[in-house]
DNA sequence: TCTGGGGTCCTAGGACCC
DNA sequence: TCTGGGGTCCTAGGACCC
């Protein structure tokens, strides 16, 4: 659990305001423009370039409340683009793979690359940013360090000087950790930073130097991880394989206020549909559905919000036999007079099918429903998503969520792609 | 009027068994 | 009617991440 190796050469890449560098790839006008892309919804503001910063728009601002900023100082203003993101994403991956052998694909904008036992470190180091820059057009931040948590330190602090920093001896480590806020460290969030400032642990420095089993006792397990991490001890390891999900969720906020037991229903249809292709993509079976639903916190309105499982017999990733289930849960949880807000489908208990058909007793998903799974899912993938679907998942939708700013999607849709003259 | 979405890991406590 | 201890499994909730 604990057990650290000491020769590690971690490095941390990750791609700078990634949602904005995405949309100036398309707009190369925007380069000196002050953008911003928002949530789901049009809800908050998610990535924000250096100039959107400056203006003082923080991390997670509600759009509305910055409206008058935004406009005033000529910000771009984007919804969120997934299906771009994603795929520009795989485009840095790809160019970072070259690099090493090992690495671990953290986030849709962060990865980490193991340059063990490289010779010339420093100038690898600047070729990343170089080619990732040249292959792909997007910048990133580089860190480097012994593990994970100091090769974050490292690519924090040289986001701020904007050059890549390497940790790799102690004397380095000592400096940067001294004037390191330890509210900053990868995992350290706002409750265990609390508990920190409450015993006088204030840097990172202080935290390395702290007295473990006490950390252990304050943090958990993750606590004492961090400090023997932040020692040049590597406890976190590198995550070479892509893990199958334990969990899968879709959850949306509406576009309208939602009263109805058939409107949620046609939400709740779409999001198990969705739900279930994930499933299928990593060839699992499911055995619990969880529906729930709530109201609009921020209104002053009557609240309610409740959730509920129902565990299935065996697993299945038919999309029917999902969303009957999933109807199953609503029809108890709903209550009629209540302004709804949002909704969300979470499936659980995954394994994989051939762990399944091992097991006798259980009736699995006839080869009828997996061949009609299999079709419906070819024809979303050739012709888009939603052309084929269940009929519960309704054809109106007018509770879907609002995406009033969105780019077109250059890379992935034929008629999006960019005319040259 | 307007406030996102999708994950993981850890622990405490209850249920159950012998 | 009273009484012991140890183990496993599961779940809900907390905390954190991007």
């Amino acid at each position: 659990m604990l057990s650290g190796k000491k020769d590690e050469v971690m490095v941390l890449i990750d791609c700078n305001s990634f949602y904005c560098s995405c949309e100036r790839l398309f707009q190369p006008r925007l380069a000196q423009r002050p953008v911003v892309v928002l949530s789901n919804n049009d809800g908050c503001v998610v990535s924000r370039t250096n100039e959107a910063k400056a203006l003082g728009i923080p991390m997670g601002a509600p759009y509305h409340q910055y409206k008058d900023v935004i406009i005033k100082n000529n910000v771009a203003v984007f919804s969120s683009n997934y299906t771009m993101y994603g795929d520009i994403s795989q485009r840095v991956m790809n160019t970072l793979r070259q690099f090493s052998p090992e690495m671990e694909i953290y986030s849709i904008d962060e990865a980490f690359l193991s340059l063990k036992g490289f010779r010339n470190l420093s100038h690898h180091v600047e070729q990343i940013k170089t080619r990732v820059w040249r292959d792909v057009g997007i910048p990133v931040s580089v860190g480097v360090g012994p593990t994970k948590v100091l090769a974050k330190v490292a690519n924090k602090i040289g986001k701020k000087e904007g050059r890549a920093i390497q940790l790799l001896d102690s004397k380095s480590q000592s400096a940067a950790l001294k004037n390191f806020p330890v509210e900053d460290l990868w995992g350290v969030g706002r409750r265990s930073a609390n508990k920190l400032f409450m015993n006088n642990i204030k840097t990172a420095a202080q935290l390395r130097d702290a007295n473990e089993k006490f950390i252990q006792r304050l943090m958990t397990i993750q606590g004492r991880r961090i400090v023997r991490e932040l020692k040049g001890e590597s406890c976190i390891s590198l995550e070479l394989l892509t893990e199958n999900k334990k969990n899968i969720a879709t959850t949306r906020t509406f576009g309208r206020p939602v009263f109805r037991l058939e409107d949620l229903q046609e939400a709740v249809a779409c999001h198990a549909s969705t739900c279930a292709e994930k499933l299928r993509q990593q060839n699992g079976l499911a055995r619990k559905v969880l529906v729930f639903i709530h109201t609009n916190p921020h209104k002053n309105t009557p609240q309610y919000s409740n959730s509920g499982t129902i565990k299935l017999l065996s697993g299945t990733s038919y999309t029917p036999k999902l969303i009957k289930a999933a109807f199953h849960v609503l029809r108890q949880i709903y209550k009629p007079g209540i302004e709804y807000k949002k909704c969300g489908v979470i499936i659980s208990d995954i394994r994989p099918k051939e762990q399944n058909q091992l097991d006798f007793f259980s009736s699995h998903d006839s080869p009828k429903e997996d061949g009609f799974m299999g079709a419906l899912d070819k024809i979303n993938r050739w012709h888009g998503p939603w052309t084929a679907k269940m009929a519960a998942c309704g054809i109106h939708k007018d509770w879907k969520m609002l995406s009033q700013m969105r780019s077109p999607c250059r890379t992935t849709r034929w008629s999006d792609l960019l005319v040259v003259k």
